[in-house]
DNA sequence: TATGAATGAGCCTTCATTCAT
DNA sequence: AATGAATGAAGGCTCATTCAT
């Protein structure tokens, strides 16, 4: 992003440039696919000019990158949230994963667009950004480990593996969640933390 | 497709054009995307022209969706031959969803087609697609909701939100998985089954 | 340029389409330059769509090159055709001299290109064409060294700077000379062959 | 140019603001040519924003302008200096060809626009430079007439024509001088001198 | 069955310039 | 004297597809 992009911009009206063109950009890259949407259609729907949006924004791609940098700080100001409090573990597994689920339901455009555009991001980018993504990972998979620690959780599974397992699940939600489904986003989020409880659970025996 | 498309071609050879087509977009397609492959990259990689690809199949949007019938058609045949043997139910599922997994990193150009180009696809095409997958996970929610009959597992989770659940980490393999890991093929799909079934167990009481 | 750009194309037509393409941009970029004349304006000049030149010439770039191309070969032969007699070596360097100013007026366009067009080439066309002037200017310069060891040219004037020299003059005909001049082409090459010899000419003494 | 832009501004800093534009201009010019360097390239390398470029120049156009009017004071200048003193017609004309030779290789960026930049001007202005440049000609040019009409030099050669000679050579030196070769600058405007009175010289008889 | 020249619409990006402040 | 957001036109290039052969 160019560096004039980020402060905020002739104080009065509400939403700023860059800012229009990043909520119109998400809506878009979600609806049709990041290289179905023309740069054109972007700065239409956001009412301004090509010319004004590669005054803010480097190119279509930087348009991509920026939004996987909110995303992502985002999902990891909330998973913090939820795991850095005093409860038992077991609980603070349940929160965040539950929590995930209602959020990604919730910027479900974010979530179609984090599974579909990593691809399109070019590759220097593109490693910034699972870099990122694996921080966030690791610090959901220190919590499994934490309670496979603590014996409440079973240890005959890899926590990586539990956790490419889990958020396989909540990425495809933009696959086949529609706000007019049976089930509200709060109690799919229970279900899959429910899910995941239940995977973790020590065998009978 | 075109008529011609699917017989015997010039027996000699042993790949006939259009197959030799399919897999040459098919690993193209897995690399770059579907929109950032072009006809032109698949017919020299083919090692045929333009006019012979248009020989065979309609458009490249057709040749997608020929790839998207080869993934259906195999994957439902490899489920339905776990699906319908003698065996407990919850043996069946834990083969059935062992081998999705390991056919699944065995042919992952195949998995991230699936995951990445389905919006590519002309609207009456993924109906068709989408169609054919609500038919798969049926079958597979049958053997799920089979085991909920017969009280081996429980009751307290929708089936079609498990399978949905399960299939997300599935099609999410080709986001991470390396053939370099540390776990082979097989041991991720005993993991990831053995994962499902411990989200089916009944609770402890 | 594309493999398919040299062959004859249907005969009949007596200018292929990428010959015009040739002619064309070669007037053109005379005229305005490199940098001032766009694709649309060529194609538009040649009667054919951008596609078309596309396919034939793999850029802007490729076109220009192609036109260098073009020009030192011709240079080289008619300078081979001169340099080559069995006539004393003051004979063949006044013909050869008088000759590449008459054939430079002659096709003024490639002149003008040739001074100011050279930086437009990318760095690798560049050198290429450097590679193949400076081949052509040692062709020449043989002629002067010979003289100069035979006794007929002076000896304290390299000869190499009087190419340099020469052909600095012969670059700038395509700034000031207009056909409607007081002089003939054949007139100026002769000027100009009769001023090399002077300054070759051994000191009174 | 704008009419604030000759004076002097703000004292204390060496170099004011149209000055240091002027400069790096040229060099950009001479580097990449004048439609390949963006303004914004160049108020960025002066260390000014786009708004203080316009402030002080009508254009990007004003500011070759403002070059090329530069290069030809100076040089108008440094012939004057050699052109107008006492000695003989001969000395005075080596003098002269000498030091543009000298001063051109001094000042090459100069130079390599010179050549290069003049169909970049608007019409107008084009036309004024040419004049300005007719006019330095037609001084150097006098100095061959009169060594003509003294009989010192041949006169079956026409001075214009001698003229736009030497002046080829001269500014062809940003084609090929590099710094590092094996002669100096004196010691090719030497050389270049005296090609140039070899030529004018009576033929032997 | 296959060629390959040609199309035409669209794409991302650049850029000189303006103007309110 | 200087800023920098915004414009709008143009630029080079790509590409799926068609069609005469």
């Amino acid at each position: 992003m160019n560096e004039q992009g980020s402060g905020p911009v002739s104080a009065g009206q509400e939403e700023t440039v860059p800012r229009r063109l990043l909520a119109v950009a998400t809506r878009l890259f979600a609806e049709r696919g990041f290289d179905r949407t023309s740069v054109q259609e972007i700065v239409a729907a956001a009412g301004v000019t090509k010319g004004a949006m590669y005054h803010y924004f480097d190119s279509k791609d930087d348009l991509l990158y920026e939004i996987y940098g909110r995303i992502l700080r985002e999902q990891t100001e909330r998973l913090e949230k939820f795991a850095a409090t005093e409860a038992p573990v077991r609980e603070r597994l349940v929160a965040a994963a539950s929590d995930v689920v209602v959020s990604s339901i919730a910027n479900l455009d974010d979530t179609k667009i984090f599974l579909q555009s990593m691809h399109q991001l070019n590759p220097d980018k593109q490693r910034a950004v699972r870099a990122e993504r694996r921080r966030y990972h690791e610090r959901f998979r220190a919590l499994i480990e934490e309670g496979q620690r603590t014996g409440e959780f079973r240890t005959d599974q890899p926590a990586d593996l539990v956790v490419d397992y889990f958020f396989g699940a909540v990425h495809h939600l933009g696959f086949w969640y529609h706000s007019d489904g049976a089930l509200s986003a709060r109690q799919i989020g229970d279900h899959f933390a429910d899910l995941l409880l239940g995977s973790l659970r020590p065998s009978a025996a």
